[in-house]
DNA sequence: TGTACATCAGTGAACGCGCGTTCACTGATGTAC
DNA sequence: TGTACATCAGTGAACGCGCGTTCACTGATGTAC
């Protein structure tokens, strides 16, 4: 699996990982820090997490876990980048398989399509909410995140741009923004809210964004 | 001040006050808790505050901080519940002053006034985008935002219902809901993001809202 | 107006704990010959 | 096929630190008479 399509901008806490596993028994072990931490955030939350913890809970000592990331934030990075990979995955099959030139309408028509696979790719992954949680949480991740749904939402309006052949102003990247941003905080929500039923909450959301699009298309 | 608005619900983690400030001293180490706290958030992140750190710059020892707060999520509660009764203080004058019964329209064309407000409270309270995030990110502090948004978000559905004399359905209520979350994710994306201009962002925020909501109630 | 007293507010010192991190090391795996 | 050796992987023990929390206490404030 390809983990590095989002690339940390380095700063003052180091999120790299340092020796990659090369045997058969250190990628076992690397796997293993990588559910631990996940389970655990689901456990005792982003705020009490710790290597000591994960180091046990991973069934190895602590050092050995520092041998693969130097920090707790990176191995919380190395996480939230499996899930924004798979994330970013969902979107680009999703893209490619609608978009047909001269024509936003067949993406417009299946928006839903794409946010409950969203959904469901982030369900799927253990501590999914969490992770995303975390990536907003946690300061040195945060600007993962943001650079990740910037650069979505960067080809999204070159995209559609090119398509509609208009210019790539501030105007349609703000659309593409404010789509990515409110489909990601729209989804989490009905990953935690139980007094509504997700699909009407992401069917809901779907036509939201369909009338968004389709008026910026046609104005009234 | 009233800042009971937000009621936590009691859980495994005590969020509420211990004793109350009565004297005038004990009332400016209140504010100076609040303060210091708030003015950490920003300088080291929700991930390294503690009540150590709080009580130094509060000028005062830890003790005295825990007469007032049992623990230091209680402080965070404490600042959280300042900002988002700001926050529900805008969208209540803003409901007031633009509501004419029977009649939607003028809500729906002052959308952009009301995010923006809520932009700038946000923004005038130090830490401001500091506190709404360690309201998503640290799990006790979850609950008490989700119930704050919900409670927000029926009270949207339920008047809309009524004028437009309609049952106050999960349609509604999801519309609600997913209109309040994506004003508020949109609001701290505008706050955060430094590549496009807040009030573009925001207007166009509105925009989709309004053709959300026009929407439903004619539609195409 | 003065003072004794009750209550409120804040202090100094101490505690046990889990944290992140490092060290010199032993053991496991793979490979050259 | 066997073995010596290089490299990779993981361990045990230790460290200093800041954390949250509590205690018995001193000092400040307000009030009854």
């Amino acid at each position: 699996m390809e983990r590095s399509s989002v690339v940390a901008a380095r700063q003052s806490v180091e999120l790299l990982e340092k020796n990659k596993p090369q045997q058969e028994r250190a990628k076992r072990t690397y796997e293993a820090i990588l559910t631990a931490a996940a389970q655990l955030l689901v456990e005792v939350g982003v705020e009490r997490i710790s290597t000591n913890l994960v180091a046990e809970r991973a069934g190895i000592t602590v050092p050995a876990l520092y041998r693969y990331f130097p920090n707790k934030y990176a191995v919380l990075n190395a996480l939230g980048a499996v899930l924004m990979d798979k994330q970013n995955t969902v979107f680009k099959a999703w893209f490619d398989r609608y978009l047909a030139l001269g024509d936003l309408e067949l993406l417009l028509d299946n928006v839903y399509e794409l946010l409950q696979s969203t959904f469901d790719v982030t369900q799927e992954q253990v501590g999914g909410l969490e992770i995303v949680q975390a990536l907003r949480a946690v300061a040195p991740l945060r600007e993962v995140r943001q650079a990740s749904n910037t650069l979505v939402a960067d080809q999204l309006a070159m995209i559609v741009a090119e398509v509609l052949e208009r210019p790539v102003d501030d105007r349609i990247k703000a659309q593409a923004r404010l789509t990515i941003e409110a489909g990601y905080a729209i989804v989490e929500m009905a990953l935690e809210d139980d007094s509504l039923p997700p699909e009407l909450l992401l069917r809901e959301a779907s036509r939201m964004m369909r009338l968004y699009w389709k008026d910026f298309m046609q104005p009234e």
